[in-house]
DNA sequence: CTAAGTGCAAAAGGTTTGCGTCGTT
DNA sequence: AACGACGCAAACCTTTTGCACTTAG
């Protein structure tokens, strides 16, 4: 569904093409695991040093439409990419910034529970989830204790 | 836990104070739900028109540091600060755009297991999940039969 | 008097846009 | 020739920083 000969011909029938550069910046999505504009732009810059951020935005923008990379905003700056394929669910803690990944099976029953009741598809492939981690929380009871 | 007089306490122990600005901020954000520091400024402006946005953003940081309020990236653009109390989830659907809001109910077992499995301590108070909603996957439907 | 808080201007990200050029079809 | 894609530079928007001034404790 998404190899290389229906990404090509896809792009064909929007009379698009699948550009050196465009694969440079898939590859790089799908090498780096999540990664921002910025690094994928110098991991592009590694094979091809005259590839511009412009075009590395373009690009993410196009493969996202696509539907082959997607964006998810961890902690404050910049936001990063990932290949769909790569799922996972982020739980990042909002205290000291750690980012752990889990399945994605944790969220079937509430997938489940969205779509019966709302009619709402969660994209369970790439998100973020905020809260506390357990260090933090035991610091945050040892302060408490003091 | 969360009135003006602990807040005041809260901060003189830290050597700060509940200035007029924090507080317009503060009751800015309560009453416009969701907003980006450029909204909270202008509302705020509403009543003090010299305030700087400088200042929007270095009382958010802090009320955010407090606990009172928080933020959350819906869709691409800048960020949307509310109050702590202002409960539910996000639906927002990456097709459309639109932002349904329901009850944190919906993650009561997920918020369970998560601690139970990772001792993660899930902040639901304003999560954003981001998905397909009814209509869109209904148009999409209808796409694909054509 | 001291330190926190503010406003202003400038800097620093991060992203987008306009435009001239090149390569494909 | 026509159009998509690219690179480059500049514009843009949002957020942060440095600094001098004010003000509450």
């Amino acid at each position: 569904m998404s190899d290389q000969g229906s990404l090509r011909s896809t792009l064909h029938q929007r009379g698009m093409r699948m550009t050196p550069q465009r694969q440079l910046v898939l590859d790089a999505v799908r090498e780096l695991g999540h990664a921002t504009p910025e690094q994928v732009c110098r991991r592009v810059q590694g094979t091809a040093s005259t590839v511009n951020i412009t075009t590395i935005y373009r690009a993410l923008d196009l493969l996202e439409e696509l539907g082959l990379v997607r964006h998810t905003h961890l902690g404050h700056g910049a936001p990063t990419y990932s290949a769909e394929e790569h799922e996972h669910v982020h739980l990042a803690c909002h205290r000291c910034g750690t980012i752990d990944e889990v399945s994605t099976d944790l969220l079937d029953d509430l997938c489940r529970d969205l779509l019966a009741r709302f009619g709402f598809a969660l994209d369970a492939t790439h998100l973020a989830l905020s809260g506390t981690c357990r260090n933090c929380r035991n610091a945050d009871a040892a302060e408490e204790r003091r």
